[in-house]
Parts: C-alpha cells; sequence; structure tokens
RNA sequence: UGGGGUGUGGCCAAGCGGUAAGGCAGCGGACUCUGGUUCCGCUAUACGGGGGUUCGAAUCCCUCCACCCCAGCCA
C-alpha cells in the first residue's frame, strides 16, 4: 500500500507514509493549484511531477485546480495554456478539474460564519492604514479601530460589501487573530476585498474576492485534499492555513507541506522576469524556444520524457538549490540518443572537390538511421559526387596537435563513404579566406573490408549538387552567467546572451530533410539533436530548432588551447 | 537585535544513533566510420563551526556562524 521512500520526494513519500500508517488519512489526494496568470515553466513541471507522482504511485488521485481569485490578473488565454501543457507532460487529472471560483459561494457562507463567531470584522481602514498598523518585523502591530465592531454591524457591512454598496477598495473583510503575533500573516490577514473586476468564470456575479489564504485551505478542504503541497515561502502561511481550518466546519482535514521551488543556472524561473521578457521583446514569446517554460521548451524540442525524469533526478528537498542546466541537457540527450535518427546536415559549407572523381558519377550511398543499433533497422540512400560540403570547422590550415580532422595533405574519413586526402586549398584573392579544398580519394576505401578510418577523424558531409538549403536556429542558453536573477538590484538582462539564438543562412543538408515533418526530432550528426519547428515549418521546408548540441570533447580540447 | 526555515564533495541529493547511496559535472582508459554513444576506473579534508551526551553522532542536546523567506487589499 505505501511505496519506498527512495523516490523523488523522499521527504514528503515519509510524511505520507506516515499519515497512512497511522490511519490519518486513507488515501492520497493532491493537487496542482497554478494561478493562471502567466505560462507554466520548468519549475511548475517539478511541481506538477510531485503532485501527479504522488498520487499516481499511491494509488490515489490528483486535481488541477486553477487558484483564480484576483480576476484582475489573470486571463483564460493562461488557462488554456496550462490544460495544454500539463496534459502535455503527460498527466491527467481526469474529471478533477477544479476552480477557486467554483468555491466563491461556500467560502462566502463561511466567512459569514466567522463574522457571526466574532472572529472577522469589516475594517474601513485604507491599504496604507493597514499597513502601518500591522507593524514591522520587529514591532507588533495596533489594532484596527474597526476590530471591535458588533457582530450585527460586521454582518450588516459584509453584506452590503457583496451587494456593491461600496466602492473598490474602500473596505475589507479581516479574520480577528492576533495583531502581536510574530508571525505577520496571524495580524488580522485580509480575506476579502472589494474589486468590480469581470471574473472569467463568475462574470459580474461577484463584486468581492477572496483572498489567497482565505480561499486555499478550505478549497482544499472541500476537495478532500490530504496532502496540500506548496513551496517554502508559504510555509510562514501554515498557521493561518491551519487557523481557518479550525474555526470552520470543513468537510476535510488537509495537510500543507513546503518544499523547496526549482531554480536551474543560466536561466530565470520567476513569472515576473518571465513576463519582463516577453513583453519587452527580449524573446519572441511564452513559447520562445529558450525559455523555460513548458510551451518554450516543447517549441524547442524537448520531450515529455525528458522532462519528467529530469524531475525525478533533482530530487524534492526542503533546502533552497539551484540544480546545473548541465542536468537537464543530459536528460534530453540521453532520451534523444535513444530515439533520433541520425542525418547529416553541413551548418557552414566549405566547398570540397574531389579530383580524381568522375565529373559526371554520382553513387548512391547507404546510411543507416540509427548506426549503433543495428537491429533497428532503417536507411537511406545519400548521394555522393564529385563536389561536396564539408563543415569549415572541419579543415584548418595550420592544425594543432590534437586536430584530427581535415588539413593539407591529411586523410580522413567521410561518413558512410571515401577517404578523402587534401591535396590543395582555393582562397579568395582579395580575402585570403578559404573558398575550396582541393581532394583525392581512394576508391578501395569504402565497403566491407575497406580499411577502418583510423587515421583521421570522420567528418560529416553532402553533396554540393544534391543537397538542399536547411534552415537552421542555433539555440543557447538564454543567459551567459549562472545566476542571472542577481539581487544586487542589477537588471537582470544585462546578462542576456547575445548569442542564445543564432539562424544559420547556408546550412545544407542531405536531400531526405526536405520531407521531414513538424514535431519530428533528429541527430545531425556530430552536430546535436533537432527538432522540426511545428511553427516556422512548412511543407518541403523545414525548420531545424538545436534543441541541444553533442557534448564536444574537442571543443573543450580547443578552449584549452 | 521578531518569527519561520535551511546548511552532506563543483551542482543536486539519500541518510532518521552503528561507523557517508546515487545522479550530473570533472579526470583517466577501453571501444567506436559521430572527438557522439557505450563500457571500465578515478578523484576529492562532503556531513557549516565549537562544545556535549553515548561504547558509538551527519543523525540527540547546547551554542555560534552563514544563507533563504515574511511587513500585497499577489499567489
Amino acid at each position: 500500500m505505501t511505496e519506498p521512500t527512495s523516490r523523488p520526494g523522499g521527504l514528503i513519500r515519509t510524511i505520507i507514509d506516515g499519515d497512512l500508517a497511522s490511519g490519518k488519512v486513507r488515501e492520497v489526494v493532491t493537487r496542482f493549484p497554478p494561478e493562471p496568470n502567466g505560462y507554466l515553466h520548468i519549475g511548475h513541471a517539478k511541481s506538477i511531477c510531485l503532485n501527479f507522482g504522488l498520487a499516481r504511485d499511491y494509488g490515489g488521485r490528483c486535481h488541477l485546480r486553477f487558484d483564480d481569485t484576483n480576476p484582475g490578473r489573470e486571463d483564460v488565454e493562461y488557462i488554456d495554456a496550462i490544460e495544454r501543457d500539463v496534459r502535455w507532460l503527460g498527466f491527467d487529472w481526469g474529471p478533477h478539474l477544479y476552480h477557486a471560483a467554483d468555491y466563491f459561494e461556500q467560502l462566502w457562507q463561511w466567512a459569514l460564519l466567522l463574522v457571526e463567531a466574532g472572529k472577522a470584522y469589516v475594517c474601513d481602514l485604507s491599504a496604507d492604514q493597514i499597513r502601518e498598523h500591522r507593524g514591522t518585523l520587529t514591532e507588533p502591530g495596533r489594532p484596527s479601530p474597526y476590530r471591535t465592531r458588533s457582530v450585527e454591524e460586521n454582518r450588516d457591512l459584509f453584506s452590503r460589501m457583496r451587494a456593491g454598496e461600496f466602492p473598490d477598495g474602500s473596505r475589507v473583510l479581516r479574520a480577528k487573530i492576533d495583531m502581536a503575533s510574530p508571525n505577520l500573516n496571524l495580524r488580522d490577514p485580509v480575506m476579502y476585498r472589494i474589486r468590480r473586476e469581470r471574473h472569467h468564470r463568475t462574470g459580474d456575479a461577484w463584486c468581492v474576492y477572496p483572498t489567497y489564504d482565505w480561499a486555499h485551505g478550505q478549497s482544499d478542504a472541500i476537495e478532500g485534499i490530504t496532502h496540500s503541497i506548496c513551496t517554502l515561502e508559504f510555509e510562514d502561511h501554515r498557521p493561518l492555513y491551519e487557523w481557518f481550518l479550525d474555526q470552520l466546519p470543513v468537510p476535510s482535514r488537509p495537510r500543507q507541506i513546503e518544499f523547496a521551488r526549482l531554480n536551474l543556472s543560466f536561466t530565470v524561473m520567476s513569472k515576473r522576469m518571465l513576463m519582463e521578457l516577453v513583453q519587452g521583446g527580449h524573446v519572441q514569446g511564452w513559447d520562445d524556444p529558450r525559455m523555460p517554460t513548458i510551451a518554450g521548451m516543447r517549441r524547442r524540442g524537448y520531450t515529455p520524457e525528458a522532462i519528467r525524469d529530469f524531475c525525478e533526478r533533482i530530487g524534492v528537498a526542503r533546502a533552497d538549490s539551484t540544480v546545473d542546466m548541465a542536468l537537464l541537457e543530459n536528460c534530453i540527450r540521453q532520451d534523444l540518443n535513444e530515439r533520433a535518427q541520425r542525418v547529416m546536415c553541413v551548418h557552414r559549407p566549405l566547398r570540397l572537390v574531389i579530383e580524381n572523381y568522375a565529373d559526371d558519377r554520382v553513387e548512391e550511398i547507404e546510411a543507416p538511421f540509427f548506426p549503433d543499433d543495428p537491429p533497428r533497422m532503417g536507411s537511406r540512400k545519400v548521394p555522393f559526387c564529385r563536389e561536396l560540403y564539408v563543415e569549415r570547422d572541419d579543415f584548418m590550415e595550420e592544425p594543432p596537435k590534437k586536430f584530427f580532422r581535415l588539413a593539407p595533405g591529411r586523410e580522413v574519413r567521410l561518413r558512410w563513404s571515401y577517404l578523402v586526402k587534401c591535396t590543395g586549398v582555393r582562397k579568395d584573392e582579395r580575402t585570403g579566406e578559404i573558398v575550396e579544398l582541393r581532394c583525392t580519394y581512394d576508391p578501395s576505401s569504402i565497403g566491407p573490408g575497406a580499411p577502418a578510418g583510423k587515421k583521421g577523424g570522420t567528418i560529416h558531409w553532402v553533396s554540393a549538387r544534391h543537397s538542399v538549403p536547411i534552415q537552421v536556429r542555433l539555440y543557447d542558453r538564454l543567459f551567459g552567467v549562472p545566476n542571472p536573477a542577481r539581487k544586487d538590484g542589477g537588471d537582470f538582462k544585462e546578462h542576456l546572451n547575445p548569442e542564445s539564438l543564432l539562424v544559420l543562412t547556408g546550412a545544407r543538408g542531405e536531400p531526405g530533410l526536405v520531407g521531414a515533418t513538424a514535431g519530428e526530432r533528429v541527430q545531425f550528426e556530430r552536430k546535436g539533436f533537432y527538432f522540426v519547428d511545428p511553427v516556422d515549418s512548412k511543407p518541403g521546408a523545414p525548420v531545424f530548432n538545436r534543441i541541444v548540441s553533442l557534448r564536444d570533447s574537442w571543443a573543450k580540447i580547443a578552449a584549452e588551447g
């Protein structure tokens, strides 16, 4: 009945195991409660995987509940995006889709109970005055002059608040707890505020809306949530969460448990900053492939499997931490290494002419899609002729010691094809730029029994006559520093990586690539994994987004000098 | 100098009184027609510091230090 606690969320599983063992709960019901005021990001994915994962492992259920108590900043656009993202991640809430707004009437009735019990009162203080009365971290607050209003007056005023008799912001309903509490959340927190704002679900039915603190725990109780998992910053709210439950005839007793939110290096995770990037035009929208949003990662080409794997590997704990982006990259590489077909695409073409290869000859070379997985059949023919394109980076006129690709006089293997030796270089007379490589090939170097390509490296290529122009977008980390969300008051946008997106203009791919369809993922050998962009690709004109590069030990060597 | 939290190798993270898992990163080597993958191996004074209890402590107690969160009618 209970799962071992070795899986992620060990700390939470330990608590659940205890509650199950003691008979405190008989089933596990969790919830993922996003506020529809922005797009979901990888940090939310951690929470989604945790909540739905717990429900799955314990044979319980997980609800998707929109925490829509503040209509002014919420929008249906976000609702749709959130549902799409959760589903895409692979989770199903079944019939358990809820909205805090569904409970507005019940919450109202319960608030009335508190008023009748003298535990809540209508306060006429302005927002500023309330703040002043609240005191500070080290000084106790002072009671509002309205704190002692009679039950009758409170009942009357509260009803008229709902009836729309008072202007926005003129009054609030407050819980009467303890103005001297060292926990500021208990200094008579606001439960309702007056706002004539049209709600996406309740329309104009209400002009008073509940605050998070007042709505959340009660919503959990109504839904029978057993374990209400949230992030660390809500820890201070737990006493309030419990206070409300203690005062009311709620149908169940949920338990709040906190865990540390996810931070990822080289990116930012706050809604505010992500919103700023979108609205400031620093990225092309919430689904820009560089964004850490679920939509962005999906557009980039990440798979739900890789994201889920990532969420499992990072674990769940209570210590603030920042996960290395390299771990995320490792997850997607591992997944795609298993499932992506290998094909060839030259990113920055350098013409290569094979002098001893007949000008009118064309060979169709058989190349497997999964070289490392023989049982998995599949291959295509790649045209080979006298004129090819190879990667500029694969040639160096004066190669350093550890460089074993093409250089004057050097021989390398052309992937799936012949060994070629560089016999000369042609340069632009004016600029001195290398414009063409002259080579000779070894006719006996192909096919079974041919000498292994031990001499040099193996490089990818494409036929200059048959290859097709390919649109490639190289995405890299959005920020150039590990922790862009610095707290020294500086602008995080100063750390944006100017090379987070490089659009390649002259890339050439093997002919078959024109047939790539939106949503496909491939590996361009020796380069990385790519995704056929579902938005910008057209039939016959695919656009490839680089999801992640391959690990590159040569780059490390080269960097060291 | 109010309250609530957290501190285990570069980054995450198990561990819950019996003598420090695992992953990522890093470093070697094997293999390889991807400088990819795979495989093997390695490194490191890792339990914030100092006391104490105990036969025995990362795990219990005391104390100190560091960092995070809280003064929205945001969530």
